[in-house]
DNA sequence: ATAGGGTTAG
């Protein structure tokens, strides 16, 4: 038997025929004929040739000769013959790109009926994949036989579909990998490539993970497909956790348990502060129990989340009892021992429980008892507490203690401190505390957007435009870049004293900054601007908004409500309400109280009751703030017996009067001389702890001094301690 | 585990 020589045939195809194309035909079919010609002869042949051209040719003809006696069967080479053209068009250099001329190709090679080799399936998404050209890669894809779908491949066509950041390619490649996991080919099947590209895909940044991701990665599980290592699969909980699929998150873990995956503790405790995040109480205490019966999967961190959820939600006492319960008050085999992150959140809750005797003494305890050493957190977190609560010498008092112990203070720790002294009129203090610190050569902490941030909402809050400017200035001028809070704190500060332009101004800068605003930002302009009366510019701002996809909330309805009803413009006001509760918000007190104020303002006192009345049978509780509303206007109505069985119809719906409620009432009652009533009214401010304010203070001593009462007016404004305030300096 | 912000009615 002559063997097939693939060589011979080259020679023959290459060199220039002398006898003429139909002795050249003649000895092509003596040779291909003289042996058995395999597919692998035929690759072997097409590969020597020149160019795709040159090998269509030869292809062509071998297919013409069909029927005629042995070339024929060299047809049934197709898939070989076309992935050795494919490999000689993908490596040649032409006028065309060669991804043109591969799908030129690839068109025929399906016309003409033949299945795709997997080598011509790799070579195409190759170029089709370099390309770019994601279609014809899932044409190639899907043209494929199923058999030969192999995971190699497909996971490089996963990767390209993944990268091309669509949403469309991205359903392909879930529907790629389901297919994957469940193609009876062994060889096909989803591999651990197969996990690392969609688990890192999901991981990545600014894109949140839906159900449909959620169901793919459990089914991934189930076909033991997992992520690579406990850091891989917590950091997976925590993003599902994030995308507000916790339930997604349990699911999954527990198929990856299930499955028989290795699970440390770390990925429990992510699902169990993902639960804790949205307050699924029930569901952690499951977890916690599980995670006690699995054996070694409690730590310090599972205790930590535990007990951060207790002191989050003012379960201070729970949480105190979580701790003696660590440091082994009932039992003397503690399962873990707390750390310091464990005694400064405890500490936290007492500060913010305002227990912050408690938690000093707490401090103590686990430096004494505990032999756990307090760091700058600790000592930050007790000099919140006490600025919060106004005493801000012994704050200061525990910054000495720092220094004392060696515990650096940090940036943290200096801007609390400047916050409890700006909140308790003591802003120039603070100031001054800021720079004296910056010039201290024993002290480097610098400050940042953070206390740019408190001094410039300080200034502000204190109507100090100016200053706050300066403020804005000067930490640009050091180089610190305000943030999105920064901007808003300006923003607002600046609407509420009337400075709209300004603002606005901010808020382009803002925008120019790469921060873009929200619903809120623009219903504080909106607001500024409906309190100058600017309707117009507040509409312009709301279809700003709505032309950025902002919706408007119920807060922007309020807003305008209010603004409507203010200039006495019912209709208009009453045609909104209506399109609120179209968009499905349901009016509040807010919304009721803003019309009642109208109505109110208009002097008219039947439409305003109308609407008062009208909204038990709504659901709508009326607030303290309506009644108010009402008691003003009925004692400037000079009514004092409505205004005050207005009072006690109050106290019944268990709404407690404030000192706002009082000076109405007061001022009421002086015009007409009732003072009896007057005294009552005293007797009940007292028993709810209410201090007169300046307003309180004024009326009374234009009335009861003259009428022979100063010894009683004198006990009711006397007070314990001095008011708030008193030592507040003037910026 | 700790620090700063914001809208609606008197």
């Amino acid at each position: 038997m002559v063997k097939a020589d693939a060589s011979a045939v080259v020679d023959l195809l290459l060199r220039r025929s002398h006898g003429g194309d139909q002795q050249r035909e003649e000895e092509l079919r003596s040779l291909l004929t003289s042996a058995p010609f395999t597919a692998s002869h035929l690759l072997q042949v097409i590969r020597s040739l020149p160019d795709a051209d040159a090998a269509l040719r030869f292809f062509d003809w071998c297919r013409s000769q069909d029927g005629s006696s042995v070339p024929s069967a060299l047809a049934l080479h197709g898939p070989s013959a076309y992935q050795a053209i494919f490999e000689l068009a993908n490596r040649q250099q032409g006028p065309r790109p060669p991804c043109a001329r591969l799908k030129d190709l690839l068109d025929r090679s399906t016309e003409q009926g033949y299945a795709l080799t997997l080598d011509s399936a790799v070579i195409l998404v190759r170029a089709f994949g370099t390309a770019g050209l994601l279609e014809d890669v899932l044409r190639v894809v899907r043209s494929l036989k199923a058999s030969l779908r192999r995971a190699s491949i497909c996971n490089g066509v996963l990767r390209l579909l993944f990268d091309a950041n669509d949403s469309r390619y991205r359903a392909e490649a879930f529907a790629l990998v389901r297919e994957m996991l469940r193609s009876p080919h062994p060889r096909c099947r989803a591999d651990s490539d197969t996990g690392s590209i969609v688990y890192s895909t999901l991981l990545r940044r600014n894109k949140l993970v839906d159900e449909e991701a959620v169901a793919l990665v459990i089914e991934m599980a189930e076909h033991r497909i997992f992520p690579s290592d406990d850091a891989q699969l917590s950091q997976l909980i925590n993003k599902l956790c994030w995308s507000r699929q916790t339930d997604g998150a349990c699911n999954f873990l527990q198929a990856v348990r299930n499955a028989g995956g290795v699970v440390g503790a770390s990925p429990w405790n992510s699902l169990l502060s993902g639960l804790s995040r949205v307050g699924d109480v029930q569901r952690m205490n499951i977890l916690f129990a599980e995670m006690e019966e699995m054996g070694h999967h409690r730590n310090v961190v599972t205790f930590g989340i535990v007990i951060n959820n207790l002191c989050k939600s003012r379960r201070i006492g729970d949480a105190l009892q979580v701790l003696d319960n660590m440091t082994g008050g009932s039992s003397n085999s503690a399962e873990v021992v707390p750390d310091v992150v464990i005694f400064n959140t405890v500490i936290d809750g007492l500060c913010k429980a305002r227990r912050l005797e408690e938690g000093l003494a707490l401090l103590e305890r686990m430096k004494k008892e505990l032999r756990c050493t307090p760091n700058t957190v600790t000592y930050n977190t007790l000099i919140d507490g006490f600025c919060k609560a106004g005493e801000i010498d012994r704050a200061h008092g525990l910054l000495a203690r720092m220094n004392d112990e060696e515990i650096s203070p940090n940036v943290v720790t200096m801007n609390t401190l400047i916050d409890g002294m700006c909140r308790h009129g003591r802003v120039s203090s603070a100031l001054e505390f800021f720079r004296g610190l910056q010039l201290d050569a024993d002290v480097d902490v610098k400050g940042n957007a953070v206390t740019y941030s408190i001094l410039i909402g300080a200034f502000l809050r204190v109507n100090n435009l100016n200053k706050a400017r300066e403020m804005l200035e000067e930490m640009q001028n050091c180089g610190i870049r305000p943030d999105a809070i920064t901007y808003f704190t300006m923003i607002s500060g600046l609407s509420q004293a009337g400075k709209l332009d300004e603002a606005l101004s901010v808020a382009s800068t803002m925008e120019k900054d790469g921060y873009s605003l929200d619903t809120k930002s623009y219903n504080i302009l909106i607001a500024g601007f409906c309190r100058k009366k600017r309707l117009d510019r507040a509409r312009d701002l709301l279809d700003e908004m709505v032309g950025k996809g902002l919706n408007p909330d119920d807060v922007t309805f309020n807003t305008f409500i209010a603004a409507l009803s203010k200039i006495k413009d019912f209709t208009s006001a009453h045609l909104l309400l209506e399109k609120m509760i179209e968009r499905g918000y349901k009016p509040t007190a807010i919304t009721c109280g803003a019309l009642i104020h109208g109505y109110c303002r208009a002097d008219d006192m039947n439409a305003a009751m109308d609407i008062f009345r009208s909204m038990d049978a709504a659901g709508v509780q009326p607030s303290t703030m309506i009644y108010n509303i009402l008691i003003d206007y009925l004692s400037k109505k000079k009514e004092p017996v409505a205004a005050l069985s207005l009072g006690d119809e109050m106290l019944g719906r268990g709404l407690l009067p404030t000192t706002v409620t009082y000076n109405a009432l007061f001022r009421c009652l002086k015009e007409h001389h009732m003072l009896s009533e007057a005294f009552q009214l005293m007797d009940r401010m007292k028993e709810q702890n209410l201090r007169p304010d300046y307003i309180t203070v004024e009326i009374l001593s234009g009335w009861l001094p003259a009428v022979g009462e100063v010894a009683k007016l004198k006990t009711f404004i006397q007070e314990d301690d001095l008011p708030e305030g008193l030592e507040a300096e003037v910026c």
